[in-house]
DNA sequence: TATGAATGAGTATTCATTCAT
DNA sequence: CATGAATGAATACTCATTCAT
């Protein structure tokens, strides 16, 4: 190997800190957030206990990392989705499938987030974060409705607390899928939440 | 002090349960699941270790006891303040804020559910006492959609997906306030997620 | 074993507690403060890591209380040997050899004590015993050199100072011969304190 | 750069080496002993750790050769003070200013000399270098004293003990001050030494 | 020469569980 | 029944040392 460049060396350390928080989401979607061991981490992402200590300064400091990338992952997912459509109905239910899809393409991700959720109450560092985070996702929710009424497919419904409704119901009916996918077919779901929501939305009288 | 008859035994072995578990409910919710001792549990139920080790022979037992408790103390809330109306919406209205209330009267309620939760991809008796009980929530709501449709009120919606929508959506929005108060405003949103509802159930006027 | 009552069972504490003490002392005599561990201790001691911190809450407790000890040791070693005499000129030379005779009898004492020394600039809790008690035996010397002054005996000196060099000059002489018995002969040196100390002391004109 | 010559080299690395240890005696003297890292030392003296062990193959090998530098540091201070005078007593009471002087300037010089007493018993080489250089303090001493004698200014005392008690005293005197300023007044302590050494050796019949 | 990434042995502390009293 | 002393397994974090670059 030759010697790195600064580039490369900061390159190389963005990639074991992946490396790292990727072994960790791994770790904790098998054993839960207080079951598992920095030793667990340091043997699935390949290095020592040592190692993993270079480049994140405790056990705390890689779950605050890893609760970060979680949810920078489901918006980033919701806006790839979100953004194909143009009529605010399209875009609200590709919103809806988009917290499906991840439930379905990543089997530990609201496993995680629940393991976070639970850190709340004692941890003023993960309240901030998730609250922060949360209220995000709820945004993306309320420009689509704002958008929905302002062009007037939709009714005249109070923006923010309809969409905290939708966010919590779709988030719910994701969470409650990964931890038994027998409670019911999912997809059947979504499309139940979708016509909740569009019921809701949209005028009567047409 | 003299010893006791077999009832009054076993009436005595109850109440050190419940105290236990009361205690074990106060010390989570002061402390998260984690992060709790069974010293705290018998400090804060006025016995020592060994004391509460007589009644649950391990910690975990002492969990899941308590585990049932709170899924049994939410249903007959449920049932109570729903057996007071006759009509189908005014039933399901109060069912929803049975949920509500709940996280008003009972700060640590959802908490300490969420805790549970995390606990569930890792505990197989976890998991198989939460789809009970959950299951039994919504067939609650399934029962009064039933009705509903049966005497023409409700449309003709799929009762099962639609009172899981409906108990998703409204235990979150109990569990995300009970996180952040400041989220939004409980009652409002209590008031949006019955009109959701009812706007999906209420046949239109056509 | 009888139930043991609770006095019998206070004495156990405090007995336990000696225990530990003693086992710290031998372990410290032998690898210095810095480099023995708890299971040293406990091993030492006769009990398990656990047991150990039962009685003390910590490494660091075991700690200060061992110095507190070592202090109370030599502080009443001096008071028991300079109390046999009556005239200030026996009850100093009582003192000086009471430091002296600390060092033969017991091999690690000022082993120890230097270790103690050592931590003074970095803790600030063994900063406060170490001055409280290094304070104490320098009255005790204090008192005597007032009392020979008042009594005509000695010459008018700065009974405080006087005290001070007293002490170092004697403590740093067993200290020394601690670290390396081929020094000196010890006896030889205290009779030369001892003269050097009644030079100045007494009046040259009788 | 072009290669260095090998006197140039060896310049380097003895200029590498005083950097070193610098560092080290100035993060001894902040955080003691045994609690400094050898990070502390390469970033003290600029360089990365690697780069430190260059110079030294481990962290004792730093140490050590910090205790030599500490002991030739407190010798040429006493040599350059006593050399000013040629009347032995003027020449003993300047050793004995040097001692305290010494503590005045260098702050950490007693505490980190403490630091290495506390090795002695478990660490022979440290033993070995302290007892040489011990002892040639108090050979500056007993030349004076020997000198002393042989001209008739003092008395006809045993000049090893003598020495000996001396030094003990006046390093105690200094390092009791080192830990606690408020203790006594250094400059008059350093005066109370003098005379009670003189009142030993000065013959009393003038 | 010099760097700092990586290692891994070492350690204090926590806590469920056991059991003698 | 009840206590709490004692155990010992489990684990996060530290840091001297090595070595590839």
């Amino acid at each position: 190997m030759p010697r790195l460049k600064p580039e490369a060396r900061a390159e190389k350390e963005q990639l074991r800190k992946t490396q790292i928080t990727q072994a960790a989401y791994e770790v904790i979607s098998a054993k839960g957030y207080n079951n598992f061991t920095l030793d667990d981490i340091a043997k699935n992402a390949g290095l020592s206990k040592g190692g993993v200590l270079h480049y994140f300064k405790s056990k705390e400091d890689i779950l605050l990392y890893l609760l970060e990338q979680i949810y920078i992952i489901i918006k980033k997912n919701i806006n790839k989705r979100s953004s194909k459509y143009r009529t605010p109905e399209r875009r609200l239910r590709a919103i809806v499938i988009a917290f499906i899809v991840t439930a379905k393409r990543h089997p530990a991700f609201y496993t995680v987030l629940v393991d976070f959720w639970a850190q709340i109450p004692i941890h003023e560092r993960v309240k901030y974060i998730n609250t922060q985070i949360y209220k995000q996702l709820c945004d993306e929710v309320i420009k689509v409705i704002e958008d929905g009424i302002a062009s007037g497919v939709f009714k005249q419904v109070h923006a923010d607390n309809t969409a905290h409704a939708i966010v919590a119901m779709v988030m719910n009916v994701a969470i409650q899928w990964t931890f038994n996918h027998e409670l019911y077919n999912i997809d059947h779901m979504a499309k139940t939440c979708i016509k909740m929501i569009m019921a809701y939305l949209e005028e009567k009288t047409k």
